[in-house]
DNA sequence: TCGTCAATATCGTTTGACGATTTCGTGAGA
DNA sequence: TCTCACGAAATCGTCAAACGATATTGACGA
């Protein structure tokens, strides 16, 4: 599984606006989540600096802030991996996640007090719902990455929108992605509603109730899945 | 304000054997518990480069980690300063940082089924106090770090670990520490001695218990603190 | 067939350089 | 004397080239 093997790397909308370094983060984030770079494969730096355009003194700087965030693995002298999630490191990330986003939902729900904070939320679910119903995985992913950006931004807590993992939760949707049953994408899909449903009615406790909820489900989920989905050893 | 007038740099018991850019992390993350950097410093890359000993792409690299990790933060063509925390992003913080420590102490009491971890959890608690009642700022920090760290190795949850804010908590105590009351002090000690007791116990609800009552404690002190801890404007 | 060894590929790090931007001191003018 | 414009210095962001260290690969011989 090598770099060469992908066709093209999404170009964000606004062109060379950040830092070299903040580009290559990004078009890696949104590349896993449209699917161009796959969970395991191998990043090569000379490739990379060629197709992104950068030196490779700011690629390595990317590469480096990316495996602070768990999305990328660095093995010394072997080179940079999209990282992979085993079972266990699944199961560890969903317990981790869960008090975050319930947290989110919370502050959402007590934050969202005003007709524009409603309507952010109303559209951010809809978009999700558009998306889930299109059976577009990059689509899906990057609206769901949307629906939480919101969720934490109408919280207002700016350390959770630092510290919760979202990245690295991108790389399990898109290893899952893939294999999910429709049954198992609706119901997914419809977590969302729930949660935006609650904290539009600014209830906090059902939008925790709301997260719990919808993080069972994924969990109902992982136990479904097949197990080839999860490679055995790795990072 | 810079980087010049702080005097030594403590050195990490393995000397050179990580990459230099994980030398210069750890450098940085200990002198904030060592009280060698103060948050707001100017960080001046040929000095740094100088008293390190690396070059400047190696340092880079490491400022940016930093930065991802909210201890530095990078100000294009002014420079890198150690971060500072005002009153809302320490409530922010504290608010992110609960549950994920209630996590943490849940899966250590559910995983502290053999004598050796119950050893290591006493040690911990045992340094920490020892540390608070010597009233050595930078070794308190020390300990008060490798407690959380203990506590995360035995719950076993590896995601937690990365996302847990515990650095971002170093700047936090660093700014606080010196203007706090001996009683303060106290009652921050004795919350981790009842975590680590709840802990050894295997009751999983008193570990959780226990931490809810720490940050309690924290948020008392917070609001007993002077306003001038906490600087208005910044990042 | 299997183990050994050299060639290749790739990474980690350093050094030097150039342009861009901020900061700050200096001097002219009111 | 005070204010403001201007230019030099400082600093950062980025790139390019190079060297040593290590892992991988494939050929070669036992």
């Amino acid at each position: 599984m090598s770099a060469t093997a992908s066709t093209s790397i999404p170009q964000p909308a606004d062109d060379s606006l950040a830092s070299a370094t903040d580009r290559v983060s990004d078009a890696v984030t949104r590349g896993i989540r449209a699917g161009t770079f796959a969970p395991g494969q191998h990043l090569l730096e000379p490739d990379l600096t060629r197709r992104l355009g950068i030196s490779r003194g700011s690629l390595r700087e990317a590469l480096k802030h990316l495996a602070a965030a768990g999305i990328v693995t660095l093995n010394r002298f072997r080179g940079a991996y999209i990282s992979t999630l085993d079972h266990k490191s699944v199961l560890d990330l969903l317990d981790t996640l869960e008090p975050l986003a319930r947290l989110a939902a919370r502050l959402a729900a007590q934050g969202c007090t005003d007709d524009a904070a409603r309507a952010r939320m109303r559209d951010a679910a809809a978009a999700i719902d558009a998306a889930s119903r299109s059976h577009n995985h990059g689509r899906y992913l990057e609206q769901r990455r949307h629906f939480y950006d919101t969720l934490i931004d109408i919280g207002g807590n700016r350390e959770l929108e630092r510290v919760i993992p979202l990245s690295r939760t991108d790389l399990f949707r898109a290893q899952v992605e893939t294999v999910q049953s429709e049954a198992q994408r609706r119901r997914h899909a419809d977590g969302y509603a729930k949660i935006a449903q609650a904290v539009i009615e600014q209830d906090p406790v059902a939008a925790e109730r709301a997260v719990r909820n919808h993080f069972a489900g994924t969990r109902r989920t992982m136990n479904e899945l097949p197990a080839h989905a999860f490679p055995p050893p790795a990072n």
